[in-house]
DNA sequence: CCAAAAGTGTTATTGATACACCCATGG
DNA sequence: CCATGGGTGTATCAATAACACTTTTGG
């Protein structure tokens, strides 16, 4: 490998983990990846920064590329710089997590990847690099996130049941929650809108369908909500 | 500036928010600087990271030069990447911040400041490059850290009372506390030792002297404990 | 009529807040 | 004896936690 003494001395690069829900289970998505080092091997998707493009806008970029999102739920978490973290350089990369609904959604194999899919969160157990702290530290960020602002919204469908949301936080937070507790206490935030509707097609009562009122929302993130499930 | 087209297309650099308590006061502790851009500013203490450095080891490097302490506490806060952040060229920092007990502790100018200065944190109104928001963001962090943990004795002296405790709190905090609802809660954590000795030679009751107990205070930062105030 | 998930209230416990006076010392 | 900060307890209110049964639908 040229790679450590030429061109590439050192360089900033970001991982991003792209978090989705299916069947109430919490997701990431890992690319194949299709370059050494690790080729052929599941990982966080990631790129260098470019030298004229704003630190931020790299996790975006990404994201495009393999989800064709925009707008989506991005949150930096921690960056990583062990000397010896990138087998063929020195790379420091900056770790952002991302919540993305996974309905009608296709991710498709990008540049950087020969093969994108969804990887229970709780069930892996390593990954090449040190991606696999970088996963802990966004899975406990999005941990703390969930318990203190009603986050992660952008995991679920547009109309969905009170059971949605506790399902995805107890995806999330993975342990149960008292039913009853947890809908006095979401309902009472006032963050909802009954649609008037109800589910069709189940057998069992059909539950209510609401949606998600984004100014209250914002509000509640612009003076710091204190919500704790 | 010959800068931004020759050597140094990019790095990373680290800078640092050094805390520190003075007559009830939270400080932050600025260097004047010694070199382009912005010389003779007063500025957070930073540096590039070297190639064969850890990251991490780059803001205790700083703080070593600049207070000769070592083993401080130390907290990454968020990594600041804008393309123009830095006038000369494309710096991505990563922003840390700690804390040391002010006594007995005389900065000292090292190769990266002509010199150093103590500054009240919320009077300051502007700094160069971003170090004013890099600095918000540390209050910020520092805020939360101590509202939902035990954090912040490394600003105290070895022994001190219940008030420096409070006062330390309302330093960080910028706003005043309940006595007696402090001292409950506080004391009820149990980690705080009675060396059973007295504050003399002051005009007033003299109040009783604590040390810090270090175990249990390990025990609670492992099992993220739940302080607040 | 059975299975499945939706929906609903009360009680007990815990923690948070608000608040005012006496104590020990130095000067 | 005065000024200064140290030290203490109680009552109210709000939030959390524990807990079980009825309802509505599809098959």
């Amino acid at each position: 490998m040229p790679f450590r003494n030429s061109f590439f001395k050192s360089a900033f690069s970001v991982d991003n983990v792209i978090f989705g829900l299916e069947n109430s289970t919490l997701k990431v998505l890992l690319i194949k990846r299709s370059e050494v080092p690790f080729i052929n091997e599941w990982a966080l998707p990631g790129d260098l920064v470019r030298v004229d493009e704003d630190l931020r806008d790299a996790p975006k970029r990404i994201l495009k590329e393999l989800t064709g999102l925009q707008d989506v739920y991005l949150d930096q978490v921690h960056t990583f710089g062990k000397v010896d973290r990138h087998p063929l350089g020195r790379v420091i990369t900056v770790g952002y997590y991302s919540l993305v609904n996974m309905d009608n959604l296709k991710p498709r194999a990008a540049s950087i990847a020969s093969k994108v899919k969804w990887f229970d969160v709780f069930e892996l157990e390593s990954l090449p690099f040190d991606h696999f702290e970088i996963l802990q530290k966004c899975i406990r960020r999005l941990q703390n996130s969930v318990r203190e602002m009603p986050i992660g919204f952008e995991l679920l469908p547009e109309r969905f049941t009170l059971s949605d949301v506790q399902d995805l936080y107890e995806a999330v937070l993975n342990k149960n929650l008292d039913k009853r507790n947890f809908r006095k206490k979401f309902l009472s935030m006032g963050l909802l809108i009954d649609v008037k509707k109800y589910q069709t097609g189940v057998a069992h009562r059909p539950a209510k369908l609401y949606k998600f009122e984004t100014s209250k929302y914002e509000e509640f993130k612009a003076k710091g909500f204190n919500f704790e499930i």
